[in-house]
DNA sequence: GTACATTAAATCGCACGCGATTAAATAACA
DNA sequence: TGTTATTTAATCGCGTGCGATTTAATGTAC
């Protein structure tokens, strides 16, 4: 490899991975002053949302959709519980289970929380076919790269 | 709004700012592995790639390419320090500033780093011309928001 | 030239995020 | 049945990440 391609390598703008990490700090960025309003941070939003669309799941089914371990969200769902939004309970059928539901005040939260999405659309400036094909093209990369780490 | 709309709007999938949440957890996941090779983390090689491109670079100047703020940065260079791979030096010229630079050790990791991106970008299933403008579109979304974020 | 404002790092507190480990419950199997 | 393996949360240690504050140095205004 000439040196020319080697330094084109290591440029920051060109790294597929910076782009992504520092898109994410822009998104919690423009998120942060909304969340406030509810009261959440930014992953505490995405568990209230994973609840709002199945209530009643075991922390590892959270976690499986979040792509998040229970090291991560235990402490977190406890800070739920603590706010009030959340109640864990072990499962009767099996004790090893944690099933978190919603409370009242966390599914009445879920009005305000449904403010927050165009909001944020439009802070993006991509018009609505861009987000979704960016949204597909993303995820698909991702599910390889987990696909990736599984290979036997 | 009728209520398959308000549905439509908190379905997690449909999320932009999650399935780039997501891929960012995925990357980390492909790095490790590589970047336990070159004894740092992830933000840890995108500090030393910044100072591949330029060496001796204040604090300041760091963080605005990474987008990162001191107290996040002060640390983490303590680590590099500790590790052998920067030296922290004041300004002379300005003693508010702090001039970051590459130890030699810092220098030859470089060699080391510079087979990590091919990996990535296989690990990603993306043919190069995808992944530049994924790469393109996710650096129009990101500055869009942090200008966002500028008005008056 | 002194008073005030601005800038740059550092510090502190809090919340992730994960790998490694642990404890308890359940499953699988001899 | 009893032993072993697996599964599920929880715990611990470490490293980000940031907002708010502090300290020190530099700029600016008068």
């Amino acid at each position: 490899m000439d040196n020319s391609s080697k330094d084109d390598l290591l440029q920051l703008e060109k790294f597929l991975c910076f782009s992504i990490y520092s898109a994410g700090h822009a998104f919690n960025r423009v998120y942060k002053p909304l969340l406030d309003n509810l009261g959440l941070t930014y992953p505490q939003y995405l568990v209230m949302v994973t609840l709002w669309q199945e209530d009643n799941q075991s922390v590892r089914s959270i976690g499986s959709k979040l792509y998040l371990e229970s090291s991560t969200l235990t402490p977190l769902l406890k800070r739920l519980e603590a706010n009030g939004l959340v109640s864990r309970k072990r499962d009767p059928e099996d004790e090893r289970s944690v099933r978190v539901s919603l409370t009242e005040a966390g599914k009445n939260l879920r009005n305000k929380a449904e403010e927050v999405p165009p909001c944020i659309l439009d802070a993006t400036g991509l018009d609505i076919e861009t987000a979704k094909r960016l949204n597909r093209d993303l995820r698909t990369m991702r599910d390889q790269m987990e696909a990736g780490g599984q290979k036997i």
